[in-house]
DNA sequence: TGCGGTGGGAAATGGG
DNA sequence: CCCCATTTCCCACCGC
């Protein structure tokens, strides 16, 4: 155990401390918390309480869930669970700590099968993922914990986060309830594997979104998702969205390019 | 009309 | 003290 791990620890047992004191809410198991340990991602993430396997979110029942949306063909309910992924962690950088991001705590939730009933991709290839209307907030919430806020997090709260990302890039909103897509990018940096980035051996770069960039045009059979007009590609939305001037667009829209700024 | 979801301004907060 | 990434609050709008 080195001293970074016993340092990483003990503020995880401080955050422990905080949480039991503002009285922890059910889906919280404390006990997970204990050790901070990149070998036990899972446990790190996992604050929702499942008692037995049963509970364990099945398959997404489409039919249940969205039927306010309608079939779509372009999704694979059937797509299997998968466990969480050993992505580079982001909470510590060369020396010390780095907040977790949102949006890295979603990319965990996804890959997370007992958060499947809170979020769930709905095109993975594509980035995108959704919030299950009856759970989002449990997902708030655990990430409001995660964070040892004061008060507690709230899907409003959250998606407004959310919104902001949509400045800077990282997430996009869909043009669909309760859904949201992450940039490409981000999708690799984080360990994912959206088909739709090519590489470009820049990935995993820097530590914001800032150096976060341009990304090719879409394979149009990618993007049946959206239908038509609904939410174009990333370099549309970069084109609707100047990213505060701090990305600069490659001059050819249609070749994949992360620009580090 | 109510509700759930969306969008965004603005100030506050807390870590680095 | 500054910057960043939210967090918090609040209000307006929209579609069902």
């Amino acid at each position: 155990m080195t001293s970074l791990d016993n340092d990483i620890n003990q503020h995880f047992q401080d955050a422990i401390d905080v949480i039991q004191q503002h009285s922890c809410e059910p889906y919280c198991d404390t006990a997970e918390y204990k050790y901070y340990d990149p070998q036990m991602r899972s446990n790190v993430l996992c604050c929702y309480p499942i008692t037995h396997p049963s509970e364990v979110p099945g398959p997404y029942d489409w039919n249940e869930s969205w039927s306010h949306v309608g079939p779509d063909d372009s999704l694979d309910p059937a797509v299997p669970m998968e466990y969480p992924q050993f992505y580079p962690i982001s909470h510590r950088n060369g020396k010390g700590r780095k907040k977790l991001r949102l949006y890295e705590f979603l990319h965990e939730a996804l890959g997370d099968p007992n958060m499947g009933d809170s979020i769930q991709w709905t095109d993975r290839a594509n980035g995108t993922f959704h919030f299950i209307s009856k759970n989002k907030e449990k997902l708030a919430e655990c990430w409001g914990q995660r964070k040892g806020n004061r008060k507690t997090m709230t899907y409003q709260k959250m998606a407004r986060a959310l919104r902001n990302y949509s400045r800077t890039g990282e997430i996009m909103k869909v043009r669909r309830k309760l859904t949201y897509q992450f940039n490409p990018v981000i999708i690799e940096r984080l360990g994912g594997h959206s088909h739709s980035v090519t590489s470009s051996g820049q990935t995993g770069v820097g530590h914001s979104g800032r150096e976060l960039l341009v990304h090719q045009q879409h394979n149009p059979a990618e993007q049946g998702y959206y239908g038509s007009a609904a939410v174009p590609d990333w370099h549309s939305w970069y084109g609707q969205y100047p990213l505060r001037g701090e990305y600069e667009l490659s001059p050819s829209f249609t070749s994949s390019t992360v620009t580090k700024i």
